[in-house]
DNA sequence: CTTAGTTGCTTCGAACTCGAAGCACATGAC
DNA sequence: GTCATGTGCTTCGAGTTCGAAGCAACTAAG
């Protein structure tokens, strides 16, 4: 293996100072544009907005709690905000009883689509109005290769659920 | 100015994503480390970190708030739960009554010690595992830039405390 | 079919977070 | 000095978050 990582390199402190610095004030910022514009919260915006993504606007409470890294219970808890607001409605799925299928409703696009414009534009001010286009080509690189091992690496040393059947199976 | 930017290019958008996830999962990830290795949550243990860089182990509730982009309410509650377990201890300043001098115990660095070289473990292999010496340093630079614009920009319209003197109100 | 284990979601309680309001000290104008 | 205002922190209430426990439905094994 490599040498034990006692320590960080002075560059790989600063990096990482700097990107809990950009995290936490870009998201304060963004969750303000959001509060101001349509009246969401943060988590709130993500999730109507993954619905937005997806071609039919479905989508099941655990993909979308997976998709924003989300407690179920708080993603649960969300999602009854943002029916009770008539943003989302939620109903079984025909296929799986269990699950429950989060459909984006008219409102709630009409919402997504008076909100986005501000959400675009506060981060062009704040983030890439600094930043060349050859940053913004690093950084996608970069943040991608570092999205997908964290993605791909367990949170910690067990699994929260695991399967005990088969000793090895491809991800779904 | 430049020209309304109602859209972002798809490598933005790509930036813009990782970046969050990372966030997002970076965080989760850390999180937990702290919570087994010392019981900390993030916050305590940016409060501790914040501390001990300091050469006197002493800091304002202020700085300590500013610097980890948190409210007066919340740091107040931390340094409540932080003083309870002994890591730190509170007092009026000399200079100004008004201000709060939060100091850490010794206690409070011995904690530090304990989670630190796990907390860099993590690091290592959840961010920079992936990552170049060459983009860590392209990292640091990007996010650097970014960090300093955000902090020098206003988070919105409004700051939250305004001077009166001047007769105009500030714009919108 | 029956049983046991897994998975999807919700409920519950406790903890955390924030902003507004309040209190006390500080500072400047007069 | 007094008064008005600014600043640093805490208290309070409301809202949000999470994990553990619970329930219902699916699945595999027998």
């Amino acid at each position: 293996m490599d040498q034990p990582p006692s320590s960080l390199t002075s560059t790989q402190l600063t990096a990482y100072f700097a990107f809990t610095e950009v995290s936490s004030l870009l998201r304060h910022a963004v969750e303000q544009q959001l509060r101001d514009a349509g009246n969401l919260s943060y988590v709130q915006f993500q999730l109507l907005a993954r619905l937005g993504d997806s071609p039919d606007g479905q989508r099941r409470m655990t993909d979308l709690a997976d998709g924003v890294v989300y407690s179920r219970s708080g993603l649960t808890y969300q999602a009854q905000l943002l029916e009770q607001r008539g943003l989302v409605t939620r109903a079984p799925s025909a296929d799986d009883e269990r699950s429950v299928v989060v459909t984006l409703t008219e409102a709630g696009r009409d919402i997504l689509a008076t909100v986005f414009p501000g959400h675009i534009e506060a981060l062009h001010h704040l983030l890439f109005a600094t930043l060349s286009d050859d940053d913004v080509d690093e950084l996608a690189r970069i943040l991608g290769r570092a999205a997908e091992h964290l993605r791909a690496t367990p949170p910690r040393s067990a699994a929260p659920r695991r399967r005990k059947t088969s000793p090895e199976r491809a991800a779904p």
